[in-house]
DNA sequence: CGGTTTTGTTCACCCGCTAAACTAAGAAAT
DNA sequence: ATTTCTTAGTTTAGCGGGTGAACAAAACCG
């Protein structure tokens, strides 16, 4: 036993600041600018916009150009005086942020650049429920070592990789504890997936949480703050607060669809009983329907649709009426666990993917209503859209897990330079 | 019109960061190092737990005890081989920050300084459910003035203010919305004190929030979470993820007392029904109990018991088994609303405070069995103390505001020491 | 075609951190 | 008691990196 030390319980060397990190942290700045631009900026525009002299603008942009993060475009007269500025902006097709997913009935592989385009992806359309997790990522590992080979032969780098599941994962340890539409539980998860693939900083996350990031990079607003819930087999909701995912102690936030709704309700797969799962998820909403199928395949669709497919022109139709009932009843249902997320965390938005965005029309009366009830603030802050559907992209988890890997890169773009 | 401006959207110097902004970032660093030890550290503790170097860490503190931040004890022989260290520690009764409550059934003013000593406090009972807001911000005013002289009195600098409200309020604006447990609604709160008392940096807060900063800072773990409830008339949460405090969008987080327990539930002044607050809100615990006021009077003791106060001995006792089965109904219903709070958040701890704290032992059992059953994590993180009573102060709503005011120092010293 | 305007670079300067030498002050060894 | 060892804190030279001003480049304007 050491003698009572002074020093007990700090954290050692959490964040020196020599001029390295001053440099590292410009380096940042100067990225996210360009990031965060709409259009190509000048080396002049960024240090207006960050507040540094044009000198040392000039040295940070150098220096990403010269780690290829930063591309200079042909320069152009812009029409006003002055002269024409060197347009840069991110590079296209040099640094790559891999994406994988693991669904309950796909799986998926995206490659995205640091611009967000897409370099590569690959979809595999199987019904994973109650199978063989090493047979799964085995399947995974063949999804991906094309895309990884593709990227290689076209000399683009990977930044890093993140694996989206369908299931809480332990960020921290890459556990999975207990995936009831999988009917997986209790497995290193990330062991099985670095045995199968040699990934750079190979990290996972939750399906919900990386399909939130994707929604937040098709929007404008990079401080964007909502509640993405993901409708399907599951449902899950990603949480962002002025631009930042939230994930919380250990990565398992977004339960959404473990939420009780009815305390006296029928029992979940989880254990509990009166899960918002038991009334909106997907075969609740089918059984309560009669339908073996929902309407709007959703494979082929994007997520963004002005939410006016399902059961168009169908009414009188008693299978339409039935599906209505159905997600009336499920609408209901969210909207109750919604309120409550909403007054336990002061979200402005509800942007509904999945299921739920091709359904949405179906749903929102009785959603809105809910809320409109039970939401404490509802009203209080007038400019926000309340309830929306997803504007992302088709399949947002993979491309978010995609993103997550890039975000690494805008985070500390010293770290990259220095190989 | 402006033609496409390319930096649209771009925020303007958001953190240029030259030479002085490393100053000001390891000025920082050295006072956090400071505040987070156990006990007096000596420049070469800070120079190795911050990762500067001693030279540095050196002209830091001097710096500190140059704007008497830090203050230097006497030269102390360690026992150990070398020259004995000059201990620096926060400097008392220098620098303080002023807390303010306005509660349901109280208002109380705190005066903390940088070591979280109290310098002073007053508190004054009354009840304010549909009081005249303007005649309660003079009350306060009233409460706080003696305390302001008291400090200018013995050359305390006030650092900043915070007010914590029984309510949901906006951070930005500082307007209170809606209180319906103080019968207040659409008030520029605000505004309404700052026109009392002329306070540098006044800012507001909700109440639960504010408890939570003062439970954080009686716990020994500077990175810890947890949620904490707050139980009174109306039941609020104070949400702290790795040692920072979660107030939302908006700073109306933590509105647990509105999230439905039951969608069939009675109604409640929010204009929903089944809100928590109508099973284990104060009224509703003391009217299933049929009792006038509850066992274990809040008022004098300090929140952190054993959880053996209330019904002590009291067992077949007609009263206490309508005190048990109301407050089994209580633990049940915070079970439902905790659970889904733990489903969406991830938060690892609960703690229990208010009028929850005296009551924990008859709370306990209904309140873990639901939480057994609904929290999806239950069980995963087995080093987590689940649910526990408050450790912290008696008031922790005023102390959490005038440390919230502290922490505005913390996060940044040069600002301070640059007058 | 010279004057204006804006971009991007060059250069002298300065600030703040680093490393290493140095001084200070105690304990341990001889 | 003196020397040696050890740790704390200061001094000083050096350096990385940002600043600001001057300058060169490249458009537009009258």
């Amino acid at each position: 036993m050491l003698k009572s030390d002074p020093t007990a319980g700090l954290a050692t060397a959490p964040g020196s600041a020599g001029q390295a990190s001053l440099r590292s942290h410009n380096l940042r700045l100067a990225y996210q600018t360009i990031a965060q631009a709409a259009a190509p900026v000048s080396r002049a525009d960024i240090a207006g916009a960050a507040g540094l002299t044009r000198a040392t603008a000039s040295s940070l942009v150098d220096a990403l150009v010269q780690g290829s993060l930063v591309e200079e475009l042909d320069v152009r007269a812009s029409g006003r005086a002055g002269r024409p500025a060197t347009p840069v902006r991110l590079a296209r097709g040099t640094v790559a942020g891999l994406g994988l997913e693991i669904n309950v009935d796909y799986l998926a592989v995206k490659a995205l650049d640091l611009a967000g385009q897409v370099l590569d992806e690959r979809v595999q359309w199987t019904d994973l429920a109650g199978s063989d997790p090493t047979q799964a990522v085995l399947d995974l590992a063949n999804l991906a070592r094309p895309v990884r080979r593709r990227l290689t032969a076209q000399k683009v780098r990977l930044a890093g990789a993140t694996l989206a599941v369908a299931g809480p994962v332990d960020r921290a340890t890459g556990r999975l504890r207990s995936a009831p539409n999988l009917g997986w539980q209790d497995l290193d998860l990330l062991g099985l997936v670095r045995r199968r693939l040699r990934l750079p900083e190979l990290k996972v996350g939750n399906e919900a949480t990386l399909a939130a990031r994707a929604e937040l990079a098709s929007l404008g607003d990079h401080q964007a703050s909502f509640v993405y819930v993901s409708g399907g087999v599951g449902i899950g909701a990603g949480i962002v607060q002025h631009g930042a995912l939230y994930s919380g102690s250990h990565g398992w936030a977004g339960e959404l669809g473990h939420v009780t709704v009815d305390a006296a309700g029928p029992p979940c797969a989880c254990g509990s009983n009166g899960c918002l799962e038991q009334y909106a998820g997907r075969s609740a909403i089918l059984t309560a329907a009669g339908l073996a199928t929902l309407p709007a395949a959703p494979r082929a669709t994007a997520a963004g649709g002005t939410g006016d497919a399902g059961a168009g022109g169908l009414e009188g139709d008693p299978t339409a009426q039935a599906l209505h009932a159905a997600m009336s009843q499920a609408g209901r249902a969210l909207g109750i666990a919604l309120s409550g997320a909403i007054n336990l965390m002061d979200l402005n938005t509800v942007v509904l993917g999945g299921d739920f965005a091709h359904l949405i029309r179906l749903l929102l009366p009785a959603l809105r209503q809910e809320l409109e009830l039970r939401v404490v603030s509802w009203g209080w802050a007038p400019d926000d859209q309340f309830v929306r559907p997803a504007a992302g992209p088709a399949l947002p988890a993979v491309a978010g897990a995609a993103l997550a890997a890039i975000d690494r890169v805008a985070a500390n773009p010293a770290a990259y330079l220095a190989q």
